[in-house]
RNA sequence: UGGGGCAUGGUGCAAUGGCAGCACACCAGCCUUUGGAGCUGUGGAUCUUGGUUCGAAUCCAGGUGCCCCAGCCA
């Protein structure tokens, strides 16, 4: 509905729009082609949405097409991970299928393309080919195999395919230009020899793997694209992209390039994300602090927060670190936070618990207190929240001698605990330490609900729960990963700014309601923040991840005052 | 010192030759049985120099800065 109103519009569906104006196309067909060798993150997120949302705005198609052409890093169970991942968001597809799916008719194309001139079989070594491409600044050196017979390169990519060959020992090789300025079109590699390990769908039958530049473009063509929307890295490839076909004169689909997207205060690099799993720095790749699918799903996020967010961002060609912009958690959590608002139950819960005893509340009186579930959604409802004469409270609404604008609880100060009663407190108890171990108080039996009938106000609200009835949970807080915004800077660098409060975790009180919550479901945390169930809940000890906390102006307040 | 791409408040986007606007952040206030939410308001930007034009963020030229490319990775 978001879509309708806001008319999101941007460079690359203006673009669509265009070609189907013109007629350059009369469909719209899109492809999300990731490489099965690791979990999604929310910088795919955006690749994902305007290949979905592109296709579904025109009336088009969008194909989940895997490019599974190294058989050295890629495998099954990230195939499954990246579709559950995606389903997740909401994306739909017409059909799955996998660059693997076109290895005989692309090796057809191959040899038509041999077979015109166009390639050729390189014998030289890695280190050869590497040395003869030239560099930025000078032109490459033509291999000495170049003009090898159409019958020769044939016979020898035959005998690739069949495994005669080591690996690294020779390679296909597009014909174009050695002293091109573009590196890509010095006769680019299209075939390489891999004997293992064997692929994880064709297995053993194929020895020669196609390069990505081959492989990806004549897929798009071969499933009848029209838009191949990918990121900024690739523009210099899209000679290349238009090259092969134009050879092979076969179907052109349009390659457009956005942004990628980046996220401060985190890595999205691949290698960097499996460093931090791999040296237990996280628990894993679904640890609630990664940026992965996985981790946030189990954090709280919602998809639709996500999807919001990566909308707002919009899509440009502004490249300010790794060919992409950098996005603002801020961000991300206020959209998160104004989707969670509207939906989310609330619920008090105490995570740093101080023992309150209201001295003039009769022992074994327990009463039940009306508690609204969501004030943004009055069709949620009502709950009933035990009372009794000992609570806890949290240990941040109570201090000895209050700063200045300190409107909680302090000796002498009233407060109303929430749909409650006023209270105000007497005096304290203290251990050998000097530390506060109990706040006594006395209530007003006349305010219950929350209001005083002689009008008189207090200045704050606080949570509580009722000792006796609580149910005691473990909460674990999570902060930003690291504390450096762009921790990317540098190689070693980025561990050296983890930031070592990332997690914290405490032994908290929930109301009763919330002993049997179940796995995945989010709740509010009046006054602190969005948490949900972890799956490392078991019935004695429940689990909450902070999701998110709420904005804290207080906090905000005293820390600038200091 | 090759090629390609990009420069608009702190961040991310808009303005498609006609009053530089939005979101987040920031600041001030109102309201509040969440110091949440909500509401109101303030401040802050067209990289630079020239040119074209009645008029330029937008078009042209030079300069500067940033991003990407030398895998048999994608």
């Amino acid at each position: 509905m978001s879509l309708e109103e806001n008319k999101p519009t941007d460079f690359i569906r203006e673009a669509v729009a265009e070609d189907l104006k013109n007629g350059r196309f009369n469909y719209v067909r899109t492809r999300l082609p990731p490489e099965p060798n690791g979990y999604l993150h929310i910088g795919h997120v955006k690749a994902f949405m305007i290949d979905y949302l592109v296709a579904k705005e025109n009336g088009g198609e969008l194909i989940l097409r895997f490019d599974d052409t190294n058989p050295t890093k890629e495998e099954t169970e990230f195939v499954d991970a990246i579709m559950d991942d995606a389903r997740w968001l909401g994306i739909e597809w017409v059909k799955v299928t996998y660059a693997s799916d076109y290895f005989d008719e692309l090796y057809e194309w191959a040899k038509k393309l041999v077979q015109m001139g166009k390639a050729y079989v390189d014998d030289q070594t890695p280190e050869a080919v590497s040395a003869n491409r030239g560099t930025l600044t000078e032109p490459g050196k033509n291999s000495p195999f170049r003009d090898r017979s159409v019958e020769e390169n044939l016979d020898l990519l035959e005998r690739m395919k069949k495994g005669e060959f080591p690996d690294g020992s020779r390679i296909l090789r597009a014909k174009i230009d050695m002293a091109h300025p573009n590196m890509n079109m010095r006769d680019p590699a299209m075939y390489r020899i891999i004997h293992n390990p064997p692929h994880h769908r064709t297995g053993d039958t194929w020895k020669i793997y196609p390069m990505y530049d081959w492989a990806h473009g004549q897929n798009d063509s071969m499933e009848g694209i029209t838009h191949s929307l990918c990121s900024l890295e690739y523009r210099d490839h899209r000679p290349l992209y238009e090259w092969f076909p134009e050879q092979l004169g076969v179907w052109k689909p349009r390659q457009i390039e956005f942004a990628r997207l980046n996220l401060n205060y985190t890595v999205m690099s691949k290698r960097k994300l499996r460093r931090l799993v791999e040296e237990g720095l996280v628990s894993g790749w679904d640890d609630p602090r990664m940026p992965t699918l996985r981790a946030m799903r189990r954090r709280g996020y919602t998809a639709k927060a996500i999807v919001d967010f990566v909308a707002e961002m919009g899509y440009s060609t502004v490249a300010t670190s790794n060919s992409g912009v950098t996005g603002d958690i801020a961000k991300l959590e206020e959209t998160l936070r104004d989707d969670l608002n509207k939906t989310s139950a609330r619920r008090m819960a105490v995570i740093r618990p101080l023992k309150v005893i209201i001295d003039n509340y009769p022992d074994d009186l327990v009463e039940e207190m009306e508690a609204i579930n969501n004030p943004e959604d009055p069709s949620a409802g009502t709950r009933k929240v035990p009372f009794s004469k000992v609570l806890y409270i949290e240990q941040d609404d109570f201090r000895e001698t209050p700063p200045p604008k300190y409107f909680r609880l302090y000796p002498g100060n009233e407060v109303r605990l929430r749909y409650a009663y006023f209270i105000k407190c007497t005096h304290v108890v203290k251990n050998d330490a000097g530390e506060v171990v109990e706040v006594h108080a006395t209530y007003d039996p006349t305010t219950r609900g929350g209001d005083s009938p002689d009008g008189r106000k207090v200045k704050s609200t606080i949570h509580w729960v009722s000792a006796k009835h609580a149910k005691e949970v473990e909460i674990r807080m999570y902060d930003r990963l690291f504390n450096k915004e762009n921790p990317e800077e540098g190689e070693e660098g980025f561990l050296a700014c983890l930031n070592p409060n990332s997690l914290e975790i405490l032994t908290g009180y929930v109301e009763p309601l919330l002993a049997t919550a179940e796995v995945g479901s989010r709740f509010q945390f009046e006054r602190l923040g969005y948490f949900c169930v972890d799956k490392d809940s078991t019935t004695e000890k429940p689990v909450f991840n902070l999701t998110v906390n709420l904005k804290d102006t207080w906090a905000k307040m005293e820390k600038k005052g200091k």
